[in-house]
DNA sequence: ATTCTTGCAAAGCCTTTGCAACTGC
DNA sequence: GCAGTTGCAAAGGCTTTGCAAGAAT
């Protein structure tokens, strides 16, 4: 959906890069590796529970206490990053994509991502007013698509008849 | 910290007014009511827990149970908001209380309010590029406060000598 | 060889729920 | 008195963890 940005290295690069750089280096398994050219291949949302249903397929091999533990170290490598979406929390790349706000219905439930460079400006900017150095931010845009408001408005129409 | 808004009714009414408005009106309690009185007393946020841990106390008699159950309710009834804050979920008050971002400070995890004009004018401008419909939405700034900040340009400067 | 990671199953945490007693309307 | 609410304790999701076996360096 948005335009991938540049990166210097793969993301399986960058989380090496990341588990050598620890205090005690930490080991680069085939289960992790597995798991980050699944997640990797394509942008798209995801929890743990999506991807303990697809181990054993798709070329992926891992136990729910892997999946879990890999996880948080992929966040932790700044590879992802947790998004608390409505009552769940998804996974979102957060390595080789651009800062996004997403637009959550509630009604169909879609999620539509939006870039926005005034936002990016806006943001540092206001907190800036309370000397707050900003690292990242989290807009959750809770509303209707427009589909469902087409639905709605048609059915309005409808039951006025 | 930031100002209240004015409103024409105080929480505790507007309760009941959304209970009642429902198909199958439904019933203020003595516990609903120790509730929102606690809980609007002042501004500040909460989880469920926290609300436990004091029932019994502060004239706050309900179980947990009830404590979940109403909370449910009070966010249905737009008096309060579920904010996802890091790891944690706190309520927010929703009525009475203008709309919100919050800096939240993963050093000392202070918590910092700010409204903006700004943003209630760009977000659903953003969003009206994709046809989306604002209801609401939820900016969570992670960052440092200026304190930390602080704190930490010291410490550099001292590893410096 | 050493040390970290894995898988399993058990435990943890937070939240929801079934049911009988209770209470607002 | 009827219908919704409460409290209890049990069940439910989801996530974490202790431990022995296995894999990475």
């Amino acid at each position: 959906m948005l335009t991938p940005i540049q990166v210097a290295h793969s993301p399986e690069e960058k989380f090496r890069e990341y588990l050598a750089s620890r205090a005690t280096p930490q080991r680069f398994t085939t289960a992790q590796r597995d798991l980050i050219r699944y997640i990797f291949k394509q942008h798209q949302h995801f929890d743990a529970e999506e991807l303990c249903n697809i181990a054993g397929k798709e070329g992926l091999q891992a136990s729910r206490a892997t999946i879990y533990r890999t996880l948080t170290k992929l966040v932790e490598a700044g590879l992802l990053r947790r998004v608390p979406l409505g009552e769940r929390v998804v996974y979102d790349h957060d390595y080789g994509y651009p800062q996004h706000t997403h637009l959550h219905c509630t009604i169909c439930n879609k999620m539509i991502e939006v870039t926005s460079a005034e936002l990016d400006s806006i943001v540092p900017q206001l907190a800036g007013k309370k000397h707050f150095h900003v690292t990242s931010y989290n807009l959750v845009v809770r509303g209707t698509c427009y589909e469902c408001n087409r639905a709605r408005t048609m059915k309005r129409r409808l039951d006025l008849i």
